[in-house]
DNA sequence: ACACGGTTTGCACGCGCGTGCAATATTCTG
DNA sequence: CAGAATATTGCACGCGCGTGCAAACCGTGT
């Protein structure tokens, strides 16, 4: 009795104390004035919790009456999970970047997760103090999109419990989750259809950028060529693999003496730059002078002026297996490896 | 004495305890570890409180080793301020927005916040349901930058004390921060400079979203035309306001008998489009023969391709004011109205 | 030796919630 | 109608943390 008055009394002094700041509502406020026990609030916000239906009608219009919101951040303190998934990423404003950001998000918020942005400035970062912050709000579970993360602050995720799940992120880094396309196979896919199309003088646009994935389809393709007794130009050009590094990079490609007859770009921004110059700065007609392949078939690939021949990444799989290893709750004792075989995607960017 | 035995008893029971699930480290097995009590813990971790060297280095220590993080949801308990930040958000995927929620999260970081994304289906969506997980998480502001909030929900919100930040939503919802751009303004520039290019044959092209901002755009267009006595051909098509919608919609336009020398559209992927299908499926030249002005700049606006004459959404101040409004704590007696003249950009797609 | 001012430390409480346990209310069975 | 079985309720504790308060400590001056 005692200690109910005390609390009657502090619910009370809140209301009318002098503090007068605007605060949120608590289940104890509703408990007083729905005329039962706080338990009884907490239960009626569980599902499958033991509540008469009369109790349950009562604190219901109680707290919509004083507008109250259990709060997810003292539940995620008692409960083991917080219902945050924290998203690592480094360029959310390119495109494909965009396009899978909106599959995971839309994905994980179907199964009750909510979606935390961290942006990281280089994508060459280690990305730790993202993942500290991961760890600050005990994130369910931490997608990395971006950033090659060190092993020391992967094995404080893992050891903290958290679930990580690395996208793209071909590094050999032991312990989370792994989704990755097969880049090479791609590679070597585009290297056939760029044979077939009767392209003798190929080339390459990639950046300096580095991510072990670009690399990989760089390296696959090259190496199938160059098996296949095929010059290849390699051009790496800027930091990062966008739009205005494909425009110089096609400017340095086609102002050499031998020009080339197909192109494979690592991605579609790089390949959009690169057929914009060859175009509108070097005349050349696409296809029937030169192909292009490019690679994620983001958005702007199937736009009129650009009908880019490219592998798609399936963002709504992989949005679907990050869903799946956030939620899944059994202990595993290995990490998942999901590796996609990206399709190919025809457009009228490459000969027939 | 007793309660210090409890405590210790509790911290060796987590480690070695049958539970044996992963778990986070706590304050408490740190302050074992260092032989210090827990509030040592807590106030070296937190800013201004006082520690002596000595005890602060053993803390440290103690956390780097047991790879101790603070657990913000307890800390946001206890504080008034849990340092999330909602951003509720219709079609991340659009460049235009994906454009800005990189400027806010950036942004937001950089002033120790952290961004929660909130994805709604449906634009003209009220939002309740992303509000209310807002309040759930006790974010400290929430930013919606799409649907149409109720009122009634945006009272839940401003009732409880969070701070509610508009972004171009121009229906007349009392309460909330607002920062909005003169769309009509920006408008009657894009008039101005058609009629001053010779276009003589103006049309709008708009989708059926009928959100307030686009509806202005489109309407200020039509009126200041009228009033100058020419002419406006109105098209409105599809439910956004896409690239897809923009061919479609420049289809119909340029079928008519009278086509269009000059035309608005009220977004910069509608324009992009409509470009595309008037050169590509008309034969028409850009700008000799038709003129076109955008609305964002987008990223695209200014690839080759395309060199839209648009107008600047500058998502950088726009970003700055968002975390004014997120991070003040006087409370103001009046909510915020920004309005910002969007600045045109000039490039190949209007004759001079 | 003592007093005094300043710094550091530990205790104890509360933030808002979920949940095991025992007490109580309700229904069912014979 | 008694007694058992079940459904509902309240109590009390703990989740991990910040912080006011008083005790303990340290150095200096007399």
């Amino acid at each position: 009795m005692a200690v109910k008055k005390t609390s009657t009394k502090r619910a009370a002094l809140r209301r009318t104390g002098p503090a007068r700041h605007k605060s949120f509502v608590s289940a104890e406020q509703v408990a007083e004035r729905a005329g039962v026990s706080r338990s009884a609030v907490s239960r009626t916000f569980t599902p499958g919790a033991s509540v008469s239906e009369d109790t349950r009608r009562r604190v219901m219009r109680a707290a919509t009456e004083l507008g109250y919101h259990v709060n997810h951040l003292a539940r995620g303190l008692m409960r083991r999970s917080t219902g945050i998934v924290c998203l690592i990423v480094a360029d959310v404003e390119s495109p494909q970047t965009a396009r899978m950001v909106r599959a995971i998000t839309t994905r994980l918020q179907s199964v009750g997760k909510v979606a935390m942005m961290i942006n990281i400035s280089d994508p060459r970062d280690d990305a730790a103090d993202a993942l500290r912050q991961t760890l600050n709000y005990r994130a369910d579970a931490t997608v990395v999109m971006s950033g090659t993360p060190s092993q020391a602050i992967v094995r404080s995720c893992l050891d903290n419990g958290q679930r990580l799940i690395l996208i793209s992120r071909d590094d050999k880094i032991a312990g989370p989750h792994n989704i990755r396309l097969d880049n090479a196979a791609a590679a070597r896919l585009a290297f056939a259809a760029f044979i077939r199309a009767g392209c003798r003088r190929l080339a390459v646009i990639n950046s300096n950028l580095g991510t072990p994935s670009l690399t990989a389809r760089e390296y696959a393709f090259v190496a199938q060529a160059r098996a296949a007794k095929f010059e290849v130009t390699v051009i790496r050009e800027g930091g990062m693999t966008s739009y205005e590094n494909g425009l110089i990079a096609a400017r340095r490609l086609f102002s050499a003496e031998q020009r080339p007859d197909g192109v494979f770009c690592v991605n579609d921004l790089l390949a959009c730059g690169a057929m914009d110059v060859a175009r509108k700065e070097f005349g050349l007609r696409v296809p029937e002078d030169v192909s292009f392949i490019g690679f994620d078939n983001m958005r702007q690939a199937d736009w009129l002026s650009y009908g880019l021949t490219t592998f798609d990444q399936p963002v709504e799989e992989i949005a679907d297996n990050v869903a799946a290893l956030a939620t899944e709750n059994g202990t595993r004792r290995q990490p998942a490896r999901v590796e996609i075989l990206p399709k190919m995607v025809w457009r009228s960017s490459v000969r027939i």
